[in-house]
RNA sequence: GGCCCGUUCGUCUAGCGGUUCAGGACGCCGCCCUCUCAAGGCGGAGAUCACCAGUUCGAAUCUGGUACGGGCUACCA
């Protein structure tokens, strides 16, 4: 769907009101994916119109977490651009300007009712048991010169915008939608820009887009209602429209729109779980849109081959993180080690590790590797996964392993322990993974037991817990000194040796 | 209330009038592998395509209506 006129320029444009919302990711990562499909540009932009909310630690928290994702804009904040300031407060002079525009051509007027006015009538519709439908247009009427008067005696005044009567429906054709049409006597004269001179969202939008030359605008389908209100403005300025592409809503699990109730709703908060980039980019990137319907795996570079607009769905799609959990154990499996250990290295540290260390050592770290990748769908699961590999001499017993193992009826286990410290104390076996192994293995048919006798037991006395990663690949990264002190402690603590 | 949108396995989706009593993925169940847990391999259950009317030789696919869900209707974005 490329403009074969023009160079595709598409903006993400998020109001610094809180963290990056996975939502505003995922059109986000539709706007960057569309413009690298396309050879196109993607543009951010900052709507902080809204002083109340917005402000510039919030614009700060989303910038990081673009770059976090890895959606990198050809225009915006800190790379600059030819159709700068990219943050509306820095762009004031170009909207008073339009409004000048449009008071040049009698396409605005003032309106001084106030806000507690318009609220009181909208109330009074309301409990009339009628509808309330719109301004209705009070001030329209008023004589410019009598207006203009009131305006210089300071009255306070918003400009709204002057709907031509009789306008026909407003349609246009959404990228995902379709044709669509609106009736244009349903829309009020909205406000343009408020009394404090401040533009409205609607007429900041449309002055934006036009003067940063955005040829599709790829956003939450919440503004499908708004586009006809937009194109009317984009009339009155006599600017082009802009293809529109919206995007359905990502919800939570019980089909609500996603809230801090289902638990995580930012990016940074997926990042503070040990999600990667890849995976939140690939799996939001699968939300409402697909490549062919079978392909779930889809990295970066394919995506911004293949990502179209053609074939994003209309539905609201329900974020499961069940699905975002394998797809980001299926990147942890794929990174490599070197990657991994970079990545991991906030959560080896909450294990036991060092920055330190793992900046002294990190072959060490990157053998850690292959003994999690596969066990691994969130990077948070370090700590507990793996604190025993940083425990040294000591080993701290899970009861219930303690209870089901070394506990266990007939099991053995002190008899298996004793001879297995004796084969790993053995200094003419080398400390390797497969002469250990093999040597403890023997153990099987002197004590007539099935390996998970022999195993499980040391597993317990070494890893501290029934569960663990592979054993003696572990083993092979402690010193013996270690391990054997650690079986000697079990064999203490629960037999009393 | 008005305007607009949506509805295919639990979830994400494929499907765009016939070769589909609906394909893939996650999840779930079972088997294999196996010293635990995973990973991997194999197999299975799971959708009368929201409902009701039409159009058609033929509909998940087209049309209308109904139900349910959602958005907009702010001097928020």
């Amino acid at each position: 769907m490329t403009a074969p006129d023009q160079d595709v320029r598409v903006r993400f444009a998020p109001s610094p009101t809180g963290k990056l919302h996975i939502g505003g990711a995922r059109t986000a990562i539709d706007n960057w994916a569309f413009a690298r499909a396309n050879g196109g540009k993607f543009i951010l932009r900052i709507e902080d119109t809204d002083p109340t909310r917005s402000t510039e630690e919030n614009t700060q928290i989303i910038l990081r977490a673009l770059r976090w994702l890895g959606l990198d804009w050809d225009e915006g904040p800190e790379v600059g651009g030819p159709y700068g300031p990219y943050k509306q407060t820095d762009r004031l002079d170009t909207y008073a300007a339009a409004l000048e525009k449009l008071k040049a051509e009698g396409k605005v007027y003032p309106c001084f009712c106030t806000k507690e006015e318009l609220d009181a009538k909208r109330a009074a519709a309301e409990a009339n048991g009628g509808s309330y439908t719109g301004y209705d247009r009070t001030c329209r009427s008023i004589d410019p010169a009598e207006a203009q008067r009131r305006i210089d005696a300071g009255e306070s005044h918003v400009w709204r915008l002057k709907v031509p009567e009789d306008h026909a429906p407003i349609e246009f054709d959404d990228a995902v939608y379709g044709h669509m049409s609106f009736p244009a006597d349903v829309m009020d004269d909205m406000i343009l820009v408020r009394s404090d001179g401040t533009p409205t969202y609607n007429f900041a939008v449309v002055c934006d887009d036009t003067n940063m030359r955005i040829t599709h605008v790829i956003r939450g389908d919440d503004h499908l209602s708004n586009t006809p209100r937009q194109i009317l403005i984009y009339e009155a300025l006599g600017y082009p429209v802009p293809t529109f592409a919206h995007l359905s809503m990502i919800l939570g699990a019980d089909g609500k729109k996603l809230s801090k109730r289902h638990g995580a709703t930012s990016v940074e908060e997926y990042r503070d779980q040990g999600i990667l980039p890849d995976a939140l980019v690939n799996f939001l990137a699968l939300l409402g849109w697909s490549l062919d319907g079978e392909t779930t795996i889809i990295p970066r570079d394919v995506l911004c081959r293949e990502f179209s607009l053609e074939r994003i769905t209309r539905k609201d799609a329900v974020f499961d993180e069940k699905k975002l959990d394998w797809m980001n154990g299926h990147y942890i499996q794929a990174m490599g080690a070197p990657a991994w250990v970079k990545a991991s290295e906030p959560w080896l540290i909450e294990a036991g590790a060092t920055a330190e260390d793992i900046a002294a050592r990190p072959e060490w770290y990157e053998r850690i590797y292959p003994l999690v990748s596969e066990r691994l769908s969130r990077l948070n699961e370090i700590p507990t996964k793996l604190a025993y590999l940083f425990w040294g001499p000591r080993v701290e017993l899970d009861e219930k392993s303690v209870k089901k193992v070394l506990k266990k009826e007939g099991a053995r286990a002190d008899e298996v322990l004793r001879a297995a410290r004796a084969i790993i104390a053995d200094e003419s076996i080398e400390w390797a993974c497969d002469p250990l192994q093999d040597t403890v293995h023997t153990l099987c048919d002197t004590f007539e037991l099935k390996p998970k006798f022999v195993f499980q037991p040391i597993r317990v006395a070494v890893c501290g817990n029934m569960v663990s990663p592979p054993l003696f690949e572990s083993i092979e990264l402690m010193d013996r000194t270690d391990v054997v002190a650690r079986i000697d402690q079990t064999l203490k603590d629960v037999f009393g040796d």
